[in-house]
RNA sequence: GGUCCCGUAGCUCAGCUGGAUAGAGCAGCUGACUUCUAAUCAGCAGGCCACAGGUUCGAAUCCUGUCGGGAUCACCA
């Protein structure tokens, strides 16, 4: 169901009375100012009002003050938009309340509209690559960080209308996987992930150390630069897999059989799931047909030993290789090869890449060559760069053991919550099944929220110990705030949308500020949509979490002074409860009922 | 060396399409539980927004340069 015809969202308000505006402007001073560019910004907490408008930028052309450009304009709304009901202009700024029925007409309309702060369709169909991991070893933290992004850019872009195509490209071939392969085959006698009762993902990953260490032990014994045994092995296995031979495909494909069930088990657990799956083994050859097109095209050109090439100096980038002299493919190839097969399989507009920002050059070659190779996709590429991952000891080195597991990181975060609930005693009148739920939702609250709250464009530090704190600017934080919710409209007995008509408006200030801060949160999905960046849904979720918490503590619902305050006030919990289940939906986390 | 990213409280981070006195959390200190869940709230303390110029009514935010940190510039992925 949608809004009722009477109610409009803030934006909307905010929208017609730029009009408004816009108008006023050009009749009272004849400056022309089109709506859409006057800036519009909450106003804050120490000055009566809504809404601002800083007239500062019209002073020049209007001839006159700042002060006497607000009071004009203040009054030319006041008398000509009816959501404008007091004015008054401090300096610059222009400070409008809103008709109390803006905010009612808010309220109403948050609760009854089912998907509040969606956009409809806007038929875009737009891919998301994430996690695309090597199959050689398990997921650790860097990948995390890569797959909450990932998770939560798809999830937005899809509240905000587009049709979204979670996808990743698994490097299930080369040199690395056939490392482990040979180590199997050399150490294991036929050791499996049951009989080792390990996870297919470590147990290969086990092989890869071991052979690691051969080759690590081969080299002691070798001059400098002459290669190990091993090393050749594991070529002469490439090659082999290369030419399709039997035995070594039937093994490689067991091996990644092993590896893509304990990814599963790890994206079970984080609570994600892809819609198309691609495998290098399958793009990396059809990538050399593009590479011929475009050497027809003019847009790639071909050196005396048979390397082909594509010359971006013009636009200050480098030459850069994308066809070996012996015919092989490189990594572009294969990039290249992959978008276009993935724009033939699925149609796409637009293609995300949720790499991290070393590669940050290859996708700006990357995306050049595909323009010039006339991809109707084009405009639509996007690399969604992220920094990496350090420990409060610095780097995560795998030579070094530093190296933070996946499924490791996800136990632990759920059994210090498990510890933490224990010694508080609470929960000990649920069942324990659903116990372990609520553990499960809080401590991937917890993990989730630490890292989805910083700008991906950061390099992040991850502190074990502050990932798992439950108190200030955490996940369980803003999952206390919707629990005291669900107390409360349990006890109200309360469990359907509540249809609120009242015309009540003498609002607390923390009703208001906490009113005004949900308002927001339509133009906060569209933001972090366009941005992509779920960063700004995270902190924007604490800010909604923090502002009920303070009107929870300061005001009582149930014993409320009047029916009419009792009933606005679990309007407002509700709808606050909406507003916090679906903004951390879209970062991928679960809400418990209790805690 | 070229190019790109980052630099805000002791620590971790917001704020960056220019707007009012730069905000949170953690850590430290102080106070509030016969409760609608204290996994909460309130208070104290903590800042030359790396530095120097410029643009303008106005700069943490935009531009230039310097310094510091990181990444990248493979017939690796």
């Amino acid at each position: 169901m949608r809004l009722a015809k009477n109610a409009m969202t803030i934006s909307k308000t905010i929208d017609q009375i730029a009009q408004t505006a816009s108008l006023g402007l050009s009749e009272i001073f004849g400056i022309s100012i089109p709506g859409d560019k006057l800036t519009f910004s909450p106003t804050r907490k120490e000055f009566a009002g809504d809404y601002t408008i800083v007239v500062f930028p019209f002073t020049r052309d209007a001839k006159k003050s700042p002060v006497q450009v607000g009071e004009e304009l203040g009054k030319y709304l006041l008398d000509n938009d009816p959501a404008v009901e007091a004015y008054n202009v401090v300096k610059g700024f222009l400070n409008l309340s809103f008709n109390p029925e803006v905010w009612s007409g808010f309220l109403s309309g948050g609760l009854k509209d089912e998907k509040f702060g969606s956009s409809g369709p806007t038929g875009r169909k737009i891919m998301v690559e994430f996690s695309s991991p090597n199959t050689n070893k398990p997921l650790h933290l860097g990948h995390i960080r890569n797959i909450l992004l990932g998770w939560s850019c798809s999830r937005i872009l899809e509240y905000n209308g587009h049709e979204v195509i979670k996808t990743q490209i698994v490097n299930d071939r080369g040199i690395h996987i056939c490392k482990s392969m040979l180590a199997w085959k050399k150490l294991a006698n036929g050791e499996t992930p049951e009989t080792a009762e390990m996870k297919g993902d470590h147990f290969v990953g086990k092989y890869y150390v071991a052979y690691n260490n051969l080759e690590k032990e081969q080299k002691k014994g070798l001059p400098e630069g002459e290669e190990p045994t091993v090393l050749s092995e594991a070529r002469e296995m490439l090659r082999k897999w290369e030419e399709n031979d039997t035995d070594t495909r039937a093994l490689w494909e067991k091996l990644n059989k092993w590896v893509y069930r304990g990814f599963n088990e790890t994206y079970n657990s984080l609570g994600v799931e892809f819609d198309k799956m691609y495998y290098e083994s399958q793009t990396y050859i059809p990538g050399k047909k593009y590479i011929e097109k475009g050497l027809e095209e003019g847009v790639f050109y071909k050196k005396e030993d048979g390397s082909v090439w594509i010359d971006l100096e013009d636009v200050k980038m480098d030459q850069k290789l994308v066809l070996r002299s012996d015919g092989t493919s490189v990594y572009m190839t294969q990039d290249i090869g992959t978008a276009q097969i993935r724009y033939e399989d699925l149609g796409v507009d637009q293609m995300v890449y949720v790499v991290g920002d070393e590669q940050d050059y290859h996708f700006k070659v990357l995306f050049e060559i595909l323009k010039r190779l006339g991809a109707p996709y084009s405009d639509g590429l996007f690399h969604l760069s992220y920094g990496m991952v350090d420990l409060p000891t610095g780097k995560m080195k795998s030579r070094e053991g530093t190296v933070v597991d996946a499924d490791d990181l996800v136990e632990e975060v759920v059994e210090e919550i498990r510890k933490n609930a224990k010694e508080r005693g609470t929960l000990v009148d649920v069942k324990k099944e659903e116990q372990e739920e609520i553990f499960r939702r809080l401590g991937l609250g917890a993990l989730k929220y630490f890292i989805l709250k910083v700008n991906p464009q950061k390099r992040m530090v991850f502190n074990p110990a502050e990932s798992v704190d439950i108190q200030g600017n955490t996940g369980p934080y803003i999952q206390n705030a919707f629990v005291r919710i669900q107390s409360v409209l349990r006890k109200a007995e309360i469990n359907a949308p509540m249809n609120y008509q009242t015309a009540f408006s003498k609002w607390e200030p923390l009703e208001k500020e906490l009113m005004s801060i949900l308002a927001q949160f339509p133009a906060v999905v569209k933001q972090s949509g366009e941005s992509l960046d779920p960063s700004a849904l995270a902190n924007y979720s604490y800010e909604v979490a923090r502002a009920y918490h303070k009107f929870y503590h300061d005001h009582s619902i149930l014993n409320a002074e009047t029916a009419e305050v009792k009933e606005f006030r679990l309007a407002l919990s509700q709808m606050t409860g909406k507003v916090l289940e679906t903004g951390m939906g879209l970062l991928g986390i679960q809400m418990p009922d209790k805690m």
